[in-house]
DNA sequence: GCCAACGTTGGC
DNA sequence: GCCAACGTTGGC
């Protein structure tokens, strides 16, 4: 089981959401880096953290589950929709999402300055300067930091 | 609101 | 295929 984070503006989508609905499709990635691992390595059943970003206090917010492996991001066919993507075709789709789940939500966040402090996190992508990636991996080891450091 | 960093686009 | 211009991300 690997685990990732993925990053959302809490205004748009948050844990609280999440919490909510349960479950949500993960869609509107639109960078070719997070595309492939949407695509390729994310597999049910892993964690992934939950961070918000472009908000008062960055940071992560709790843990949520792949539910559902990559499949088509159904935002790219709809002409109604931000995420529309007039090149996609049908039988090769461009984009892709995944299905999370909710998992928990953290009382106490960790905040974006805890995690750039903590030297077992310095080659996390999140805390690297000018890092924009929306979906990383974490390695087992610094998962097993972050949720120590909860 | 500012601005640094960086991905994407498009002309050549 | 290079690279300048442009747009976006995201912390502060």
């Amino acid at each position: 089981m690997a685990s990732w984070l993925f990053k959302s503006e809490p205004d748009v989508f948050s844990i609280h959401d999440l919490e909510k609905r349960r479950r949500e499709p993960w869609n509107g990635v639109r960078n070719y880096q997070a595309r492939n691992w949407l695509r390729d390595s994310v597999q049910e059943g892993d964690e992934i953290f939950f961070y918000h970003s472009s908000c008062p206090e960055p940071g992560i917010y709790g843990l949520m589950r792949c539910s559902r492996t990559g499949h088509a991001d159904a935002s790219q066919f709809d002409a109604g929709s931000e995420f529309y993507e007039p090149a996609a075709k049908l039988e090769a789709p461009r984009w892709f999402q995944v299905e999370v789940e909710f998992v928990e939500r953290w009382k106490k966040p960790l905040l974006l300055p805890q995690l750039k402090t903590c030297e077992a996190l310095k080659e996390l992508a999140l805390v690297r300067p000018g890092n924009r990636l929306s979906i990383m991996p974490v390695s087992d080891a610094e998962a097993a930091v972050i949720k120590g450091l909860r």
